[in-house]
DNA sequence: CTCGATATTTCATGTTGTCAAGCAACGCGG
DNA sequence: CCGCGTTGCTTGACAACATGAAATATCGAG
């Protein structure tokens, strides 16, 4: 068992600390720009990438599936999602973005390519580094995606 | 400019966004277990440190302060924060944990402890590299200018 | 076909968040 | 000292998000 008040540790997990706290006010944000709540941007900008069920949604968020239905609610009276028929299981219902839905979260994305600024001060190197410095921490649990 | 399509950036990026998830997933996870939410359970980690008034959590949270009313009121109706006057000025309410409060801040303290564990598949020299390239990450603009 | 499981929705409820309005206290210029 | 703009906090109204329980429809196995 590593000792817990290890100092090096501590200032880490305080340095991913702010870097959660930067990244979320940056998310929420590009969001806004577009009118979009952080939750109803999560959605769209998977919806954008192919359709998906509902349960599927949650999934994602980690919530629950009567907590989608709100959220898709508001994006399908923006216009920006429809739902549609599963052909293959009449219960499912398969939520996709609309053209306008598609627009709207490829505007999102370079705005969310904006705040990625600061990786710009890096050299390549470092963040190659970085990046198999932060898969290491990811891989044990990484989320077995489904 | 750098180029925004970037594959080694944009996989640091996603990798960033993962951290994030995770990092919030365990932070609520360890709130809950004290039957906190995850505001409830910052304000009390900040509380636990030194008493502040209403309005500097506000700023510590990045929310209206009239949000924090209420969160303080339900630590409060749990006896976990309690609202004294400052003597410097009457118009200011200082926050402060309670021992019951400063308790609960302590064990919760300890699960997100636990919560760390994964930093340490790291070596120390791994550790210090990484606390490097946070550090500059998140160097140029610590807080954001508005 | 029946029955348990699954996908979604609806409803009730609670927390978080915003904004506008209100009140008390501060502190400055006259 | 007195007004008056500013500041700190609360209140109220309202929207979004989140959970859990119950309702509905469909699926699939026996």
């Amino acid at each position: 068992m590593v000792p817990r008040t290890d100092a090096l540790t501590r200032e880490v997990v305080d340095l991913i600390a702010a870097v959660v706290a930067r990244y979320h006010e940056e998310y929420e944000e590009a969001a806004a720009k577009h009118a979009l709540t952080g939750a109803q941007a999560k959605v769209l900008a998977l919806l954008a990438r192919e359709p998906m069920p509902m349960r599927r949604i949650a999934q994602r968020l980690k919530c629950e599936p009567s907590n989608v239905t709100g959220i898709v609610d508001r994006l399908e009276a923006r216009g920006l999602v429809e739902r549609g028929p599963d052909p293959d299981d009449r219960r499912v219902k398969l939520a996709a973005a609309t053209p306008a839905g598609l627009e709207t979260a490829d505007r999102l994305s370079e705005s969310l390519d904006f705040a990625r600024e600061p990786l710009a001060g890096l050299s390549a190197e470092e963040r190659t580094s970085l990046r198999d410095l932060l898969r290491r921490v990811l891989e044990p649990g990484t989320d077995a995606p489904r």
